[in-house]
RNA sequence: GGGCGGUUAGCUCAGGGGUAGAGCACUUCCUCGACACGGAAGGGGUCGGAGGUUCAAAUCCUCUACCGCCCA
């Protein structure tokens, strides 16, 4: 045994995060069988700036998970990931350096981007970007690893993966193709929602409802076959000449004599029927309304349904189009139409609005309102929806028995907490369409397909031309498919390969079989999948695990993983969330340097699963002074039990056994807790029993552990400290990971983190009552607030201290009386059966006495 | 609009039929053979509100208010 004279939590995190990398410690064993191993599907963390300390939060949670149960006896398989692919980080690239990708750029291979970003992005072509993207991911990971090692995630940092590495690009390619041959992705060129700032295609999962303010122009349009005109209200004016129809409930007897007749678009003059739909909301506005290609999905439904055609007026960047798609034959149409040619839609807007104005169709001044409008989740402006081929995966959203086979995939996974359900439930409920996987964009898995050209150069995407799964991954964009020379590229009869690539969550739904090493490494893949445990966020639900159990479900049939923990957000201290945008994101290196990293550790540890949780220095401080109590306590107890060996058969006294008792109590909360993923219930547990066992047993049995009571008293008293400190240090083991490895380096061999979980076999046999514990710990407690309540010292003398009892507690008091003195300093101690719980006591005169 | 969670001490939160708890903050005291990066003690709450079940409700049930989130 070597104690430190002054022990310290200087450098603990160094010293021991270099050693566990040394010793392999957290290195995955995969000798082991499927039921030995633990595996855990790690939520790969977007790279893309900074990991704040919400991130720490719920990778502490995790990572305790993982230790328990690696002291537990499971092999536990925990690779980390980084989420690199995807439009995060092409946003950081083009800021970072100053660029921009222009795929019809050639490549440079001596490409260098300037020192400075330039105010306005150069274009570099499609290669020379995906390469800067590599590049600055590269730098974001190496800092994010420098933080989870200071951190002491147990993570065996071998199997590290990126979603944008080879092996997930195969992994994500084959897992396409085979839904591609199985018909559960497919082609469709049909409206979609639309970023036009990014100019990509979005999907259901990505949007989020914002509150702006719009405002409810009225429009007249006049009949075409009779005299009068109708009165429309619409927040998008702009969308007039995109007009195809108008719209009113098919019972709205104001509007009922007009369906079948027809109409003039103002300003256009063009032809639109008036319909009947059940969807028209007779409430909202005038209750009749323009039904536009696109304005927004009703509109989708609306021209769906009732078979219209299409007059498509806005281009991917956003702005109105050079070409109308209607007839300007009418008065002043044309003028009309080239007063909005490659305007924005806000500013289409404004001037339509003018022009309606000027030619009296306004019939009232734009009543302001806020309404809910769609947004990309990452995007500035409101989404648009354009027609685009692109490439969808069944997920439920158009077929019902499939949604019920994914409904019954989350009742058949364990929740924790088990109410998150609900969230998987109501999304799945909810879907309105398949998964739109195709973005245009390029730091992504590339689509692996190609489309011959037919003689007159037109693509047949009825035929796409697949890669032989050998051949993965493949970028279709700079390779040719088998049987084709590059040199057909483009030609009459040869081929294109398919511009798009993959949604990052196409690829991120795969997490377990990328880390799996599915078909790359089969061995493997069968001992760690469907993995054991998937941590995450309760925001991302609806992406990242509904898509998981998708993938899972339509290539093998079964879950990813059987149970799913999820973890709350960090707010700030007024609570309210972390967000970039309001400034309040708390950088987590300087904490883990200012408090420790277990300090820090304990406080994410002390929130709740699936609870939000409020950043609080205060709760690290008691993290803090945890990890000094465990240092100084173990150093204490340590050199009380000494050198000589410790027997479990010494152990005879009540007091002893007593504790070993409620230990007993504690290891066993302390093991269900961790069973059902409740780290901070059995972290709580672990402490309650440890402040008690400081304040109360070790003060009540120093002295008779130094000997004060003879050999016999010191070998039950030391036998029990040792077993008792052994469990205690390995009950913080997983979340104050460096001090408990610090303390037990002290005394033991290896890691405690390699130890085996405390468990109640080590103390069968010695729980003594319970009571014994409880009585002497409540007297000694009464003596120490008469003692304060006095305002002397807490080793002051006393001459007599009596306790009233019960007959039973007077029993176990009695038990454990000399130790209660010896702590007490009590020179007399009377013992007395009354109905009443009284403790009374008489200070010495002399302090020392 | 539907659903989920929350509301307990000044603050952050635990508890989930049997005497209201912890930490922080506050007050007072204590250097005592681990611990001043400390320790002890104390003050402080009609457990959001209203009903109900029960010998007994912070806890179970119903309704309700407010906060947050999910979905439409």
């Amino acid at each position: 045994m070597q104690l430190p004279d002054k022990p310290t939590l200087d450098g603990v995190e160094d010293r021991w995060a270099q050693r566990w990398e040394e010793a392999g410690t957290f290195r995955f064993d995969r000798s082991h069988e499927r039921k030995t191993v633990f595996s855990i599907d790690t939520p790969p963390p977007t790279v893309s700036g900074s990991l704040h300390v919400g991130h720490v939060f719920s990778y502490t949670h995790t990572d305790a998970i993982a230790r328990f149960q690696r002291m537990r006896g499971r092999e536990v398989f925990y690779p980390m990931g980084w989420d690199d692919n995807g439009l995060p980080t092409e946003r950081r690239v083009q800021n970072h350096y100053g660029v921009k990708c222009d795929p019809s750029l050639q490549y440079d291979p001596d490409y260098e981007p300037p020192d400075e970003p330039p105010k306005r992005h150069l274009s570099i072509s499609r290669r020379n970007f995906v390469e800067l993207c590599g590049r600055l991911v590269e730098e974001d990971e190496r800092k994010f690893e420098e933080l989870w090692r200071r951190l002491g995630l147990s993570v065996d940092w071998s199997l590290t993966y990126t979603t944008i590495g080879d092996a997930a690009q195969r992994c994500s390619q084959r897992a396409f193709l085979r839904m591609l041959a199985r018909d559960e992705a497919y082609q469709s060129e049909a409206p979609t929602l639309w970023d036009v700032d990014f100019r990509t295609a979005v999907a259901q999962a990505e949007l989020e409802d914002r509150e702006m303010p719009g405002a409810y122009h009225a429009i007249r349009f006049a009949h075409a076959d009779a005299d009068g005109a109708v009165v429309i209200e619409t927040t998008r004016p702009e969308l007039l000449p995109a007009c195809v129809a108008l719209v009113a409930h098919p019972d709205d007897e104001r509007y009922r004599a007009l369906f079948g007749t027809n109409v003039l678009t103002p300003l256009f003059g063009v032809e639109v029927p008036v319909l009947a739909h059940r969807l028209a909301d007779p409430e909202k506005g005038t209750g009749i309304a323009m039904i536009c290609t696109f304005g927004d999905l009703t509109d989708v439904i609306w021209w769906r349904e009732l078979a219209l055609p299409t007059r498509p007026i806005l281009g991917w960047d956003g702005r109105m189009l050079e070409t109308a798609p209607i007839s300007l034959d009418a008065a002043g149409a044309t003028d009309n139409w080239a007063e909005l040619t490659g305007k924005t839609v806000k500013q289409a807007q404004v001037r339509i609005t003018e022009l309606l104005v000027e030619s009296g169709h306004l019939v009232a001044d734009p009543k302001p309102i806020t309404h809910a409008v769609k947004f990309y989740e990452r995007g500035d402006r409101p989404l648009e929806i354009v027609t685009t081929r692109q490439w969808y995966f069944r997920n439920g959203g158009r077929d019902e028995a499939v949604r019920e086979e994914l409904l019954a995939r989350g009742r058949e996974l364990r929740w924790h907490p088990e109410y998150m359900r609900a969230r998987y439930e109501s999304w799945v409920g909810g879907l309105n369409g398949d998964w739109l996987v195709s973005r245009q964009r390029f730091f992504g898995v590339p689509v692996p397909v190609w489309y011959p050209l037919d003689a007159a150069g037109a693509p047949v995407y009825d035929n796409p031309l697949v890669p032989d799964e050998a051949l993965l991954p493949v970028d279709p964009s700079s390779e040719s498919p088998t049987g084709y020379a590059e040199d057909q590229r483009g030609e009459p009869g040869g081929f294109i390969g398919d511009p798009d690539v993959m949604d990052t969550w196409a690829t991120s739904s795969l997490t377990p079989e990328i880390a799996g090493g599915w078909e790359d490494d089969p061995d493997l893949f069968a001992r760690v999948f469907p993995m054991d445990l998937r941590p995450q966020a309760h925001e991302i639900i609806r992406t990242w695990l509904f898509s998981t159990i998708v993938r899972a479900h339509l290539e093998f049939g079964s879950l990813p993983f059987t149970d799913a923990s999820i973890s709350g957000w960090v707010l700030d201290p007024d609570r309210k969330k972390m967000s970039k945008s309001k400034g309040n994101v708390v950088t987590p290196m300087e904490h883990l340097v200012k408090h420790g990293s277990d300090s820090v550790r304990y406080w994410a540890a002390s929130g709740r699963p699936g609870t939000d949780t409020a950043f609080d220095e205060g709760q690290m401080k008691v993290g803090r002074r945890l990890a000094i109590k465990l240092l100084n306590a173990s150093k204490f107890a340590l050199g009380v039990i000494g050198d000589a060996p410790t027997d479990r058969a010494a152990i005879t006294e009540p007091l002893d056994l007593a504790m070993l008792a409620a230990l007993s109590d504690t290891i066993s909360d302390c093991t269900k807790a961790f069973e059902i993923f409740d780290y901070a219930r059995s972290l709580e547990r672990a402490e309650r029993f440890f402040w008690g066992f400081c304040d109360d047993y070790v003060e009540l049995v120093k002295n008779r552990a130094y000997g004060a009571a003879g050999p016999e008293g010191s070998d039950s008293a030391r036998a029990a400290l040792a077993i008792a400190l052994s469990a205690i240090q390995r009950l913080f083991a997983p979340f104050m990971v460096f001090v408990t490895e610090e303390i037990w380096s002290w005394w033991q061999e290896g890691s405690i983190h390699r130890a085996p979980w405390p468990s109640t076999e080590e103390v069968s046999g010695l729980e003594g009552d319970r009571a014994v514990y409880l009585v002497a710990a409540d007297v000694l407690g009464e003596v120490r607030k008469a003692k304060s309540d006095a305002k002397r010292s807490i080793r002051h003398a006393i001459d007599v201290a009596t306790v009233v009892d019960s007959a039973d507690r007077i029993d176990a008091l009695r038990s454990a009386a000399d130790d209660v003195k010896e702590a007490g300093r009590i020179a007399s101690l009377s013992l007395t059966v009354g109905d009443n719980y009284l403790v009374t006591v008489e200070l010495a005169d002399d302090p020392a006495a």
